[in-house]
Order: structure tokens, then C-alpha cells, then sequence
DNA sequence: CTCGGTTTGTTCTCAGGTTCACAAACTCCT
DNA sequence: AGGAGTTTGTGAACCTGAGAACAAACCGAG
């Protein structure tokens, strides 16, 4: 059977696994490019840098996309997972805080490939709304309500200084975004329903430098 | 009393709890310019964004650097953490790759301030060699051995395009570096014993959408 | 010194995620 | 057509992590 309508594939596919499907669409994509039309779990896994047992589990959550002993249809396999994600049309994204990441974050070409257009640059900085960046001009904060409903955003990136990432993501929350990026080193807090995703650099290296420490320490003693 | 030398306080601390020390050092952090000296589990949960009862557990890992009926001393389990990650003394960086992003991470003073200090930025384009950022002038790629050995750099940082990463890390593998913070979009490979950690922009974004697609999904059907 | 109030550290239970291992299902060759 | 060889999909065991709940330990008042 499987999922005869599209209504019903989609049921409680566990976090971890969500988690993956990017690396696993990702992977695919790189294997069209080199020509591949056809791979086993263990190939695609090897490729997606994870054991084929867990890539053939995680699929198993979206369907029976595979044809045993042959393997996947690295095309048809690509479509069904980039429908699950729900990156087969484009999100609207809006980024606040044009500073140094702000300014890269705008002219990664990455959003644009997979799935992202960034319609509007905000920032509070008068200063900033001379500038454009990547074919984007700058506008002021406060027009983020008016861009948030006409181009139907669902998705904010907040690259602002962390006193001001609060006060950005309550204004995002208003206008109508319950799906926030914060790159911002600090925890925000939001009401239920809105989905936030940290990023921090400071903490990826903290993480390391922990393991770095234990690596060394038995040399040093 | 719980850990009299040195040697025996690291043991084995989960995974999970490592990667939410650097949340509470910078909650501390934040505590301390407040002018806070002492405040409760609950009171830090609440600035970290965790509950009560996980922080508890988490600190526990460490020893037993509270006092009931009280609660911690801010300043003191500020340093322990501190400590159990190694950022009390600064770790040398190198920064690989600087386009748009490695400008961002070049720039970017958090690194500073957390225990990290950037000692030089490599890129393989001449073009750019000329140029300097925040102080640091951008020298050849190759230059890394060199440097790696110089400094007793432990921590490479790569933001180069994908197809350049894989090369990047097999030269900073060589050069000795055993921790690597990769920001290009792609899976690499290391031997044993070398820690790599990913932060990828768009899959944090699609993953952000697949959330956002399933709450949409019921109000449009 | 004792008692009430407070907060930590820890134990126990449960949920979620990973890995193993194998039956089911497919292809290809003879 | 049948059998050998592959490869998927999944049931079950195992492991890691989260949360509730409580005993142990501390402070301060009287």
C-alpha cells in the first residue's frame, strides 16, 4: 500500500530523523550530478556519512520508495524526500541583522539552491539602509509586518547582536513568523507554536575544544 | 569531598550534557555582569533555557559545586565550567576559507571572548592574500603546516566552498589538527581520533521548514 | 539546640534513538 | 522455471537521555 495520498504519507516522522533528511537530499542531489541514477542504502550512506541500518530505517519512516535487492531511484528517492521536507516550491525568508554574518548569510548562494529566497534585509541601523547587498537593498527594521504579510514569510533569520535578538524575534512573532533561525548567542523565548533553531559558533568550538582537552590530557601528564 | 585531584574530575560526561555546559557558562557569564553572586537551579535553568531538574543532573557530572538549602556561587561554578571545558586558557584557531563567511568568522569577537583566539586565516586565492581582516592579513593555504606547528594550533575552522573542503581537512589532518569545525556543505571524511562537527546553514533551514509545513498543512486542506 | 523551610544531588522510570539481524522481495543467470 | 545472490524493510534488543520525585544537607530563627 504506502501512502496513497499525500495526505497520509506525512505521519510522526521522529526528530532525529528529520534531522538527516537534509544530508540524505543533499547526498542524492551530489550523486545526479555525477550521473548516478541507481544506489544501495550502503552506498547512499556512505555518501550521507552515516550506517546504512539507520539511512534504511529513516526512509522506512517516509514510505517504500526502495526495490530490493536493486536499491533506490536516486531521482524519484530525491523528489519524495524533498516533498517530506517541503522544499519542492520556495519559503519566503527574511534575514534581520545585516553585520558581518548578516552580509554572508545574504549572499549565500546555498539558500537560494535549496529551496529559500530571501526577500527582504532589514536592519535597524539607518546607517545600513544605504547599502544592498547581493541585488537586495537594505530596509528599515520597522517594515517588517509589511513584508511578512506581503510575500506570506513563515521563516525569519535573526543575525542581530544578542541584546537585540529578543526584541527582533517578539516583532517576528507579531508580524505572523513562527519558524525563527537564531544565529544570535543567546536563548530566546517564544510562545508555543513557534519553532526556533540555534546556531553558535562560540558553542560548536566550546564543544570541541572539550574533547581536544581530553584528547591531550593524557599526553601532557 | 568529591574529586581531590585534578586528574580524577573529567570522567565520563554525556555527550548530551557536553554540548549544554557552554549554554550555562554563558548564562553564568550573563548572571555575573548583572551583579548576581549567587542563584538556584532554578534560576539558571530559567537563563539557559532548560528545566530545573536536567541542570541539576547535568552539574552533577562535574561533582558537587552546590550547597543546598543555598544554591551555587556563581563565580565559582563559572570557573569549574570553565575548566571541565578548557576555555580558561585561550586555544589557538585557524580559519580556512575566506569568502563571505570566513569575513563573518574572521570578524566575528565572540571567539574571542569565549576562549579562542584566531592566529591566522588562510585562503588559497592569491587575490585575496593581499587583503587583512580585523587585523590579521590573509596568508596561502600552504603556509599551514608551518603555522599549525608554530602556534601548537589544535582547532581548524573550514568555510571554503564544498568541493574545496575535503582537501582542507586532509592538509590540516597532516598538519596535526585533531578538531575541525567544518561550515561547508559536505560530508567529510577523517581518520579516527579527529573530531569533526558541521554547522550547515540550510539544512538548519529545512529542517525548520518541514515543522513549518506540517503546521501550515492543516489549516490550507 | 532543635525545628521548619529551602535547595541540591541522585535514584528510578520511561521515552526515544541506534544497531543488529533476518525474513521478504527483487534480479539475473542457467 | 528455478535457484543463487542482493538488497530492502522491519522486529527486537540495547543504549542513551529526559523528567519526576525524594532523601540528604544546609540555613536561620527562636
Amino acid at each position: 500500500m504506502t501512502s496513497r495520498t499525500p495526505a497520509e504519507t506525512a505521519r510522526d516522522i521522529p526528530e532525529a530523523t528529520v534531522a538527516r533528511l537534509p544530508v540524505y537530499l543533499r547526498a542524492l542531489i551530489s550523486l545526479i550530478e555525477h550521473g548516478i541514477s541507481t544506489c544501495s542504502s550502503e552506498e547512499l550512506a556512505r555518501a550521507a556519512g552515516v550506517n546504512s541500518a539507520k539511512l534504511r530505517k529513516d526512509l522506512s519512516y517516509l514510505g517504500s520508495y526502495g526495490t530490493r535487492g536493486v536499491g533506490y531511484d536516486v531521482a524519484y528517492l530525491r523528489y519524495q524526500i524533498a516533498r517530506e521536507i517541503g522544499v519542492t516550491q520556495d519559503w519566503p525568508v527574511v534575514i534581520v541583522g545585516i553585520g558581518n554574518l548578516g552580509h554572508a548569510l545574504a549572499n549565500f548562494s546555498g539558500f537560494r539552491s535549496r529551496g529559500f529566497r530571501v526577500v527582504a534585509l532589514l536592519d535597524a541601523d539607518p546607517a545600513r539602509q544605504e547599502e544592498s547587498v547581493s541585488g537586495i537593498r537594505i530596509r528599515p527594521f520597522d517594515h517588517l509586518e509589511t513584508i511578512v504579510a506581503e510575500h506570506s514569510v513563515a521563516i525569519g533569520v535573526i543575525a542581530t547582536p544578542a541584546h537585540a535578538a529578543q526584541d527582533v524575534a517578539d516583532h517576528m512573532v507579531t508580524s505572523g513568523i513562527r519558524s525563527i533561525l537564531n544565529f544570535a548567542p543567546t536563548v530566546l523565548s517564544v510562545p508555543e507554536g513557534v519553532d526556533v533553531r540555534k546556531v553558535d559558533l562560540s558553542i560548536e568550538l566550546q564543544i570541541l575544544a572539550y574533547h581536544e582537552q581530553r584528547k591531550t590530557q593524557g599526553e601532557s601528564a
